[in-house]
DNA sequence: AACAAATGCTCAACCGATGGAGCATGATTG
DNA sequence: CAATCATGCTCCATCGGTTGAGCATTTGTT
């Protein structure tokens, strides 16, 4: 039934015995290569029997250093705090699964030196390929894993030297701003320019964020001063203290992050009810909650499954160059 | 500068030829064990300087194969889906690089094939220890793991066969209960009952934290009747369908999680703001947003920090047997 | 019956890193 | 000056699974 004596892991060399074959055979029995091997399926049957009885498991680490591919995946994520991020490591590891591939995710706390230690890791699980998600330098993790033959994607944050796919992020905040606006025209009767916070101005999502956010008002003939463009980082704490600092808030706030949302949401619970009242805002990035208070007037959602459905098949096509891929976003209004 | 002709990443073997030494030389040179071996200085600068140029990176596959121990700590974790789990995730790899050891998280979407299965997976990569997260059957991975040597540990969710590290959910429960309670009566003056909601009666942290609830409740000589406590599971959508079509809802709301509190706030957002001014609700598990609610007077933070402290020092002990420790949470007041 | 072809399996080398055993040197000691 | 010891390194077997080559034996063909 279970194994007898040994505390350690049966081996095809135990299960041979046991069987009474070769190695061999036990081996190609378990990885599915018997029928090419002209193993009978009276062996088969038996080597699959013992396997179970013994709660053999293969030991992944010989059976890739004497393979050339792997078959792991790497994955590396800055956070696993927001929804975003979340659901970007779940995905992954389901498509990656479904492929028949070993995802491998680790995480970087946004920190350039951990990705690139991390990317050195992955290269010693000897991961056929690395996705950097979000990587704050993705060309420099291309370089090193090219010198390793290791091909990566960045996803999120386009690089120059690697396929890049993203959301459209122009398009998905130039029509949140138009829904900012609107709302504010609506509800207040007010045409003026909304106050942008939050992200970082060397950040490239940013700043196609804020090109379509710009897009927004100039159709409507709008000019936007640069005081309401505030990128000063994506903490909530540094979006709080602008807001209150601020001698006038607009009505219509673009927030840039979930992230940042959480600032500002703090903030619009400080006011009095009357004055909150009268703030509209929408935000990049979904969140449930977020989603739901009833300032609110549109959230953009990236597509999720979508990104990564492209990113599988960039990689699996083995395409290999830097171009740049766009992933349209879903704008979810409120429900109510 | 960069390796030259072979795509190849270099190998012990090829630097050794570089640095014109043996192969035993470069390995103990990388991993540190030159000392004890009687390297000079002298060659292990060069060896180190050759790996440096040549963008070495160990073949973990080979040297786990090779040593008894292979430093990998697995993790099995539901979801990426919350800031509990997420925090659970970043703090773990956080503590496994601290202590030299590599972490490898996988996400089992609360399957219970899966779970196993991603067991399976772990014990493959040869890990040293797992840790079993929210696993919904973990006697079942405590057996397969043991099968193999490898201890487990069960955090979040208790099991009976391996050491089980959780939140003390009764305390917390009862806790949050009594302010939600206080609350009710403060603003209202009613003293009456509350609700829970959300998670499944056969659930461990549910059935303490209902029993927190009841205590809270039987302090005060508030009897509860059954139709006040739901456990129908944590799907936002089913908590609204309650509440919506609940004749009487009390003023007081228990909230079993975050992923239930998404439907309860969208129910208090869908009712007549006079209506939802009368609603107060505490919820166990934190998140940022739902913080913020104007209607939230408590969240239970689980004290992520702390439980993982444990679980690394349980580990390191070689702690085995099947005690249940309890970590205290801390109770989040609203700041305003 | 003679030969070819298919069937069913085993052998042995190998993947890259590791660690115990061992072998030249040069320095120290009685 | 032989014996002892420390120094600095190399050799070789090994971990567990994979794969090309190869070897009996059986089956099919004319």
């Amino acid at each position: 039934m279970t194994d007898s004596n040994s505390s350690k892991r049966p081996t095809i060399y135990d299960l041979a015995q046991i069987v009474g074959t070769s190695p061999t055979a036990v081996s190609s029995v378990l990885n599915g290569s018997w029928k090419k091997r002209r193993i009978s399926q009276k062996l088969a049957d038996k080597v699959l029997k013992a396997a179970q009885d013994n709660g053999y498991t293969v030991n992944i680490q010989a059976s890739v250093l004497r393979r050339e591919r792997s078959n792991i995946v790497g994955m590396i994520l800055p956070k696993y705090d927001n929804r975003f991020f979340g659901a970007m490591a779940e995905e992954f590891e389901t498509r990656a699964r479904a492929a028949g591939l070993f995802p491998v995710i680790t995480c970087t706390q946004r920190d350039p030196a951990l990705e690139l230690s991390a990317a050195r890791e992955m290269l010693s699980y000897q991961v056929d390929y690395l996705i950097c998600t979000g990587a704050t330098d993705p060309d420099q993790i291309t370089d090193l894993c090219r010198g390793a033959g290791v091909k990566t994607l960045n996803l999120d944050l386009p690089g120059t030297k690697a396929p890049s796919i993203l959301s459209d992020n122009f398009t998905a905040a130039r029509d949140l701003t138009r829904v900012i606006l609107d709302a504010c025209e609506r509800d207040f009767g007010v045409v003026e320019p909304l106050l942008f916070i939050g992200g970082r101005s060397d950040d490239h999502n940013t700043r196609e964020r804020r090109r379509g956010f710009l897009e927004a008002h100039s159709e409507r003939s709008i000019s936007v001063p640069d005081e309401r463009l505030i990128t000063n980082g994506y903490a909530p704490e540094k979006a709080r203290h602008t807001l209150t600092a601020l001698d006038h808030v607009p009505h219509g706030i673009f927030v840039n992050s979930t992230i940042t949302l959480e600032g500002v949401v703090f903030w619009l619970q400080s006011l009095p009810p009357e004055r909150a009242a009268e703030i509209r805002y929408g935000s990049f990035d979904w969140d449930p909650f977020g989603a739901l208070l009833s300032q609110s007037v549109g959230m953009v959602r990236q597509d999720v499954g979508a990104l990564l459905d492209l990113t599988f098949q960039t990689m699996q096509s083995g395409q290999d160059a830097a171009e740049m891929q766009l992933v349209p976003c879903a704008l979810v209004m409120p429900k109510f």
